[in-house]
DNA sequence: AACACCTTTTACTGATCAGTAGAATTTTTT
DNA sequence: AAAAAATTCTACTGATCAGTAAAAGGTGTT
């Protein structure tokens, strides 16, 4: 009776819908911020009514933790992806530029780092803080690498490091040198990128791809 | 009939009572963040009712507007009675600490990075507009003569380290150091100084006061 | 002690918004 | 083309919360 081809037909029409959801989502998110988002304005965007919306997350919270689910398995991916004989800085480097591109492009910080309350909710997905801690751990190993070969700053502890790498997708300079700044986007990523790993004291020599 | 003595005591009884309903709003902004703080929260922390409440702020956001305008204020007096002697740099340096022992002691972040509405509502405020560039143009002053000075990169623009700077007023690291890396509030004011001025990368040496 | 002023309490309005129910309509399948 | 499924639309519930009104109770002033 073909039940299963029917089934796995309809299957895939939904998901296709469910990511035209979530890239709603993420716009609606990154424009607006959580608080200020609503499920109309979710449906409107994603072109889909709201009772709908509801047949694919059963509330906002979901909704809105499934966006973040999907950036961290992005970032995850990405960094499967790279050229293995990159050097451990120029892996961070490049993961940074890559999460300030997100963002430029009307994607999402990485980190909620907005409001205490999208913070709990996160941490009461165990999906999402799984997946977290998984990256989390990656980015440790690849700064610890860094500091056994000079790259980074071995007297610093490496969690210091890791947080505020982290700070630095979401920083809000970002949005500053877009919008007063008028810089492009590239223009923004490099200086980013030079601010987070050299500071802005003077006297120093960027050290790059010296493996 | 001692009228203009009557008025001056309530008028001292209302300000006092006006500065306690601030700290009670600095210490919810700082916890629960604009949105989730209620009115009836800050009424309740500041032990008066509601009705009370809105004799002094006519409103939820010229409250919080209020909050950071007396904010701006503290850094300016901060900047304004620092030692005449010190170098720029120092001078960046110790009103960033300032600004992090702020955050640490429950106060609030510096810059409404938080969400779009928020920073909406406050540029709709000239009395909080006019104060963050004066206080702008103070610190650009300050950056460029450092820069002079051969303490600041020079060929960084003032304003990619001027809204860099801002932003480790708020950076989100500080919460992480304190909640997962368990650093007492010293050690997390002397790495966020070093991360921001010094950055990650390896081979650097602190060039300090050398004016 | 009487008065005037402020504060508190209680209770309300009106708006917004998450989430849902059920009828009407479209699409898909056969 | 008819049947079956999903989707959309309209309208609703219930909760939360900013902001307000008005009566009741204090507090200090004279």
């Amino acid at each position: 009776m073909g039940i299963l081809g029917r089934l796995s037909f309809k299957d895939q029409a939904f998901k296709l819908r469910e990511q035209a959801v979530l890239d709603a989502t993420t716009r609606m998110l990154a424009s607006k911020g959580f608080d200020l988002m609503t499920m109309d304005d979710v449906a409107g965007e994603a072109g889909i009514s709201k009772p709908s919306l509801y047949k694919h997350f059963k509330s906002k919270d979901e909704l809105a933790t499934e966006v973040m689910i999907r950036l961290l398995d992005d970032a995850q991916d990405f960094l499967a992806r790279q050229a293995p004989e990159l050097s451990p800085l120029a892996r961070l480097r490049d993961l940074l530029a890559w999460a300030l591109r997100v963002r430029l492009e009307g994607g999402l910080p990485f980190l909620p780092s907005t409001s205490p309350q999208v913070r709990a909710m996160l941490t009461r997905s165990l999906r999402y803080v799984s997946r977290a801690i998984k990256l989390h751990k990656m980015l440790q190993g690849i700064v610890e690498q860094a500091k056994r070969q000079g790259e980074l700053q071995a007297d610093m502890p490496t969690d210091v490091i890791l947080y505020s790498y982290y700070s630095r997708t979401c920083d809000p300079a970002v949005e500053y040198l877009r919008v007063y700044g008028k810089y492009p986007d590239e223009d923004i990523v490099r200086h980013m990128l030079q601010v987070c790993f050299d500071g802005m004291s003077a006297g120093r020599r960027r050290a790059d791809g010296e493996s």
